[in-house]
DNA sequence: GATTAAATTAAACGCATGTTTAAAATGTGT
DNA sequence: ACACATTTTAAACATGCGTTTAATTTAATC
């Protein structure tokens, strides 16, 4: 779902699109997932991405309507992949017998590298974007993610309860909540985390080796008696 | 250690200051930290902290130079308590022959709780100032705390490796993160999820549940084999 | 090719921020 | 009581932000 405001035609791609160069709301958009993925939404300014998209400053409020919209046009495009990808690994696990936690965080995985298709660093961008959303306190996006794809989350909490049987509801909720901000912490630390532990460690390091070590972790955090 | 510039003499109180009204420098320190550790620092202004202690605007940055050694100087009034605490403690766990990574994490609650000294909530309100320091990217914090207690935090990570001796450099670099953004991520969205958890199970909930909660976590994490 | 709609542009608006200035007030030491 | 240092104050400064305006340019339609 996308709350662009086009002031033109319906058509999928603006007649003033060519192969060379790119439509301006397509250049903002792009633009502006680098930056924000980047420095957050906060730290990025509507002039830093019109300077770096070569458009005119006012053409942002005029293509989405405010600096929020954007943000949440930028989101949207990756939810509306992740999302219903995420759905449909969520649903071959309800077939299952015996669940475990492990199981459940790596039917991320798939999901999650599948964003590539996206943007050649798709997985990072959207855990980047994601991070920021939520330690940002950008309200409209937490409120838009749980209406758009509230179902998903809640099929999420029912699988992971039945992987974990002896955990109370209590015990879940506080759980949950550090998976998540082990996950959100990663990923906007994760840029600079990722060039120390490469200087360290002295091999090379990418978003599927945090996620790899990410998913460990949080499934030994929640799994504990 | 205090970077407070200070024009005045040396004196411990200022003269100026009475038993009824506490000197400017107090009132603007105590004010920045109440409204630091509910917002964050970004999210408060100089005017809006000026304000509320009713005290003159231009007074912060005549007696802490800027805003920056504003929030130096509230956190490094926590750092100063917290880190000799919990430098005592950690030595303790030295003459341990078997050592678990719970009872490393465990050490940090008496120091934890020992803030309550400070100010009746200071627990809740150190850990909350803390995940602003690194939600926000406040570099010129972590390079302060880095300098100034690099010793105790080079401890904290021998003991865990002494605990978890099966875990390599690059695993124990890993998990520590993940433990820092678990920890940051409940602070910072800490009262958010207590009023949650309140409404939800319908007991009492504070900021010491949380971390009993918290610490049990990351202690699965993070000995995951 | 004229007419109409859509998109782009430069400029300004209104507001908020941290910081600086210079004068006034207050306190201190002799 | 005087001279000096410290502190407080009101005002302005400089900068950056998201947004709006109104005119111009570009594209599509007849």
């Amino acid at each position: 779902m996308s709350t662009i405001k086009s002031h033109a035609s319906d058509a999928r791609t603006s007649v003033r699109e060519s192969a060379n160069k790119p439509s301006t709301q397509k250049r903002i958009l792009d633009t502006a997932e680098r930056l924000f993925a980047k420095e957050g939404f906060e730290q990025t300014s509507l002039r830093q991405i019109t300077q770096e998209a070569a458009v005119n400053l006012a053409s942002v409020n005029y293509h989405f309507g405010s600096k929020k919209a954007l943000i949440q046009a930028v989101v949207a495009r990756y939810m509306d992949v992740f999302m219903p990808a995420l759905d449909e690994q969520l649903r071959a696990l309800d077939d299952e017998s015996e669940l475990t936690t492990l199981q459940v965080f790596e039917a991320f995985k798939l999901p999650l590298f599948a964003l590539n298709g996206i943007h050649k660093r798709g997985t990072e961008r959207f855990l980047r974007l994601l991070g920021f959303a939520y330690s940002e306190t950008q309200g409209h996006l937490r409120r838009y993610t749980q209406s758009a794809f509230g179902n998903v989350l809640q099929h999420l909490m029912a699988l992971l309860h039945k992987a974990n049987p002896n955990l109370s509801d209590e015990e879940m909720f506080w759980r949950l909540h550090f998976v998540l901000g082990a996950t959100v912490f990663a990923q906007v630390s994760g840029q600079a985390l990722i060039e120390i532990a490469r200087a360290e460690f002295d091999h090379d390091v990418n978003i599927k080796t945090v996620i790899e070590h990410l998913i460990v972790f949080i499934a030994g955090g929640l799994e504990r008696p």
